[in-house]
DNA sequence: ATCCGGTTGTGAAACACATCACAATTAAAT
DNA sequence: ATTTAATTGTGATGTGTTTCACAACCGGAT
């Protein structure tokens, strides 16, 4: 059992993340067919029973699938079956936000640290964090055991602090500065852009208005039926 | 010339949004060929051209494409080459630190309103708005010509939030709450959730972890090369 | 005028993905 | 035990998407 994530097609792997976050969203203990998850996705459960047969075998036939074990089995070959340690760069408007976030740690991300350049805002205390300077940032990476951050800096600082978080051994970044930064090979980058993401909205809004009713706004920017997801 | 949304792969689609944001970010007179696109976006050549024979030909043999009317081509065929204006729904952190974003305006998104709840906060100054009272939502939203909002406000009076930016009027709605909403067909949201975009740098984490460095994250969840993203 | 490097646009082939439809399996009821 | 209703897992099929490879084209140099 258990192929490798990189045998699972690109497309299935976007929509296990979405499987991963709903059965979050579920009692431990229930079982789950996968009808039940395709009136909550809007996939057809042909699909979604597909998904799952690329990396094993989980349900019991008439009943479904349990929650835990699914939910389990499916963050094991994502590879997001562990906590991590996040640290916030730019405690800004949105850095600050982000501080008292509770989210997070729903999914297993903790937030340690808080980092600023302004000399005016390292050692305030925000949230239950105290800003810390970007001059400690490999201490603070190597004491906290960090390897995500989210950038939130001015967009015209966005390329520097890139380059601090990576040489002080960052190796993702969550990017919700309006600004492209490049990155090493082996650093990961996910762009977080508002305003891109109010262009899908308004796409919808002109399919609507141009022609007949229609479909939903997609999550990740493909098929799906309507309900709001998180 | 110029085929519809409609007949355009969905996959296709939110490749063209990202070439959109590429060339929003060139000079307008500049000429830009398929392969100087397939760097930035790590998209091939022949597919970035085959994305573009869905809705027409704006290349010129030899030289490339010229920027301005190709951004104009594309963002007419995706419906988004028009001002919106745009409310925002709950001034907490979250919410206040958007009343000072700037990047909207360049996409042509005007924040025109803020609104919350709390009585504490209605009449409050914040950037340059006065916070009003959700109370006078419809008035707002048609005096505003508003069709679209941004939701922050806590997770739990996320649905009741968004009834009442549905009665109003609202017909997309970008969800920046951790919570799933329900909404008529015929309006259209967008979830944001910081922690699912957190997962997915940590998919990439575990994924150049367990054998040889591999590509950096996709924006759409999918191929793609390097670079980070805006 | 002609050539030449560079680039587009696109049929055709290859590939990836989704859907269909049903045998196999199970839990629960009788 | 046997039946029943439900649901999984998966070959086979069909559709959608990407890649390949190259003719047609353009602008500039000679």
């Amino acid at each position: 059992m258990s192929d490798h994530l990189e045998n699972i097609p690109e497309l299935a792997v976007s929509r296990l993340l979405r499987y991963h976050h709903i059965l979050m969203g579920m009692s431990q203990g229930d079982v789950v067919s996968s009808s039940d998850l395709s009136e909550k996705t809007g996939y057809t459960a042909a699909q979604i029973r597909r998904d799952l047969t690329y990396f094993g075998q989980f349900g019991t036939p008439g009943r479904g699938y349990t929650v835990d074990s699914l939910r389990n089995a499916i963050a094991d070959v994502l590879g997001i079956n562990r906590e991590s340690n996040v640290l916030i760069m730019g405690v800004g408007r949105v850095g600050a936000a982000l501080l008292h976030y509770e989210s997070f740690e729903k999914h297993r991300f903790h937030v340690v640290a808080a980092v600023d350049v302004d000399p005016e805002k390292v050692g305030l205390e925000m949230g239950r964090f105290k800003v810390r300077s970007v001059e400690d940032l490999s201490d603070i990476v190597t004491e906290g055991d960090i390897r995500m951050a989210i950038l939130c800096v001015p967009p015209a600082q966005a390329q520097t602090a890139v380059e601090q978080l990576v040489r002080a051994g960052i190796r993702a970044i969550l990017n919700l500065t309006a600004m492209p930064v490049d990155v090493p090979d082996d650093v990961s980058v996910r762009p977080v852009n508002l305003a891109v993401e109010l262009e899908w909205l308004a796409m919808a809004q002109s399919r609507r208005g141009g022609s007949r009713g229609e479909k939903a706004v997609p999550e990740t920017g493909f098929n799906e039926k309507k309900k709001g997801g998180d």
